[in-house]
DNA sequence: TTTTTGCTGATTGTTGACAATCCTACAAAT
DNA sequence: ATTTGTAGGATTGTCAACAATCAGCAAAAA
């Protein structure tokens, strides 16, 4: 029996922000989607003040469009935001490998790693695609906080869900499974040992080329109506 | 006579954010400082509601902690912290470095820093101490948002509100004037023609060692207190 | 027929009042 | 002397009502 643990209070404010958040990073609340402030208060059996109080946290994180007067809407993801996305995302994990390699526990780093990437393969062949999806947020997500900048993670968790309404544009665009789990488990054998540059061109790698998963999905948009 | 431009209006939430952002930088409200609702409101002219608003967007941001029920705090900046805002910092400016020398215009960023840099030499010559610190973030930020990034950009200029916390932590523990008038002079002409592995090595020197500036800090304060 | 104006309903923006919580000071109990 | 309980004041959290704005539609004017 140990000591008591203090109890987890929250204002409204702050649990619906996290509600919404969710709702938003699983597609209950779809890209350009308006949230209806009489309609969500009611749904959460909360007054207004709290929800628009949630909404405006949601703005300032950039996941919500306020436009006055007319409305908050879930933001839309152009091609110019996918590039942006991918470049900030880029970014973060690169800076993140570089204190892992320089201060981090390299070798705990890419044992977590590793047994990420194993439960993501087994969930795809088993054909788990919403399960392998989440584990993959999961690998680079532990990636990032291996770097143990609060920062750096707080940043890294808004740009996971502009990269999950991203997916909405990449359907079809996106490679294989299997590569996925291949280079996830190269990436995290090199984190475990590998020279900086060369864990970078990897993960440059991994990431692939959004201009041509943009291109991709286009095609296969253009494919689909032509049928 | 032109076509007439589009009014601009704002909610008093967003008017009264950027207020408290500005407030926050300038030191007005210092580090730790409590954030009184009904004062402020009252100060702003403004009710509860939309000052409510926009402090939620603060702490989203970063830059205001809120403790239930007890209330709404300027964030203080932790050794910790400190060390953490320069790592972050560093790997958003070296991530716009790499942009500019890949996709950006070099020659017109070195141009606009090179003309920052001289105005803040002169600023600093003239002992107008406030106007070069302003120049040296305008110097840093033009840098950043010279890589075109909307969301490297967003994030940068919350760290760099962050950064000008630190500095109340960093007080005494930083180098001269003359150094940092000619670094970013060298910066900014590397940035127009060299390597990018050189220029991230001067960017580098360009920020020294946190720790380093942390240490002088202490140093300085106990000094100041063995007097 | 087309364009402009006015009205209505829906939604957002703000306000003030009440509820809830915390902190401090003081009195009572141990 | 120390601990516990209570009350009051200050502040935050939430609610409901009213004000302000916009979009769509119908009617009037050109």
């Amino acid at each position: 029996m140990g000591a008591p643990r203090p109890l987890v209070r929250a204002p409204l404010s702050s649990q619906i922000a996290e509600r919404l958040r969710d709702d938003i990073r699983t597609g209950a609340h779809p890209p350009g989607a308006q949230l209806h402030e009489v309609e969500l208060a009611f749904a959460f059996g909360v007054s207004r003040g709290p929800l628009r109080e949630a909404m405006q946290r949601l703005v300032q994180e950039g996941l919500l469009r306020s436009e006055p007067h007319r409305g908050v809407f879930v933001i839309e993801v152009s091609e110019e935001d996918v590039l942006d996305v991918f470049f900030v995302r880029a970014a973060l994990e690169t800076a993140a490998l570089r204190r892992i390699v320089d201060h981090g526990d390299r070798a705990g780093t890419a044992a977590a790693l590793r047994a990420i990437a194993k439960r993501m393969d087994k969930a795809m062949k088993s054909g788990n695609w919403a399960a392998g999806g989440d584990l993959d947020f999961e690998y680079h997500r532990t990636l990032v906080d291996a770097a143990g900048s609060a920062r750096l993670s707080r940043t890294y968790a808004t740009v996971q869900v502009e990269t999950r309404l991203c997916l909405h544009r990449l359907m079809g665009g996106y490679r294989s499974s299997t590569d996925l789990a291949v280079e996830h488990l190269r990436l995290a054998s090199m984190i475990a040992d590998a020279g900086i540059d060369d864990i970078q061109k990897e993960l440059k790698i991994h990431f692939g080329d959004p201009d041509l998963a943009l291109r991709r999905a286009r095609d296969a948009a253009d494919a689909g109506r032509a049928t």
